[in-house]
DNA sequence: CGGGATCCGCACGGATACTG
DNA sequence: CAGTATCCGTGCGGATCCCG
């Protein structure tokens, strides 16, 4: 019934899914599109190790809840390490890896484009909201 | 009331955020997170120009939705030009830009990373979730 | 063919309260 | 100090319908 082409979309779709899991690229992009990812990991790259309540004060604007998770998914994928000293206050150290300092080199060419072209998209940007001349609240 | 010590985080982030919206990093990242920039870059990388229903073949999973919206934030940075030639179907190509091309070029190089290190991290983390070990529902 | 407009689900991320 | 657990609002992204 209703041959559902929907589905054959959902199914193409699906497959499409499974495809771009397997793309190291996309998963990469996943990584650090992490909205706090980069953060961290510049702010790890800058200063040796960092206390958890160092981070959070130099972050200043995330929430425990992502600084955690976000510093738990980046020790799970061996980016940065932790490591737990049982003082009397608990004290919690995290530092970049190998591979995360890898990882933050290339951060910083993506970082150097856009220092260098981004004042240009962003002229683009301005140029074509004139051009719109949609007025009200834009995103 | 309530001296609202909450207020003063709202400021505080508030602040942050000012500050990550003048970061250009922060932009590109923004940009190329964008879930479907990414493929329609490469997509457009490789041939020379694409019509729209080209993009959207090619693309597969993408509803037109984001494939329009994607194509016109990324024509409205000038990453990508528009050109529309009134046949009598309508024919509405896209292509890259100089400054997308750029762009593109950098892509490679994440693309490259990950490339080469995903495996290492895709690794890691297959080793922590069986060192979890937690049974049950995982969120 | 190439969209625009609208409705909606849901995951992402934040705020708050509690714990060891 | 360094989290964990829970609730909740927003916005991203998809589906559907309609238009030129």
């Amino acid at each position: 019934m209703t041959t559902t082409a929907a589905q054959k979309r959902a199914r193409a779709k699906v497959e499409y899914d499974a495809f771009l899991a397997a793309c190291p690229s996309r998963l990469l992009l996943a990584r650090i599109s992490d909205k706090w990812v980069a953060l961290i990991l510049a702010a790890l790259s800058g200063q040796r190790s960092m206390r958890y309540s160092e981070l959070s004060r130099r972050l200043a604007g995330v929430s425990q809840k992502m600084l955690t998770q976000t510093l738990r998914s980046l020790e799970r994928d061996g980016l940065v390490s932790r490591t737990v000293t049982a003082t009397v206050p608990v004290t919690v150290t995290y530092e970049l890896t190998g591979l995360g300092t890898s990882l933050q080199g290339v951060m910083c060419e993506l970082k150097g484009w856009a220092e260098a072209h981004m004042g240009e998209v962003l002229a683009n940007r301005a140029a074509h909201e004139v051009a719109g001349a949609a007025p009200g609240v834009e995103h």
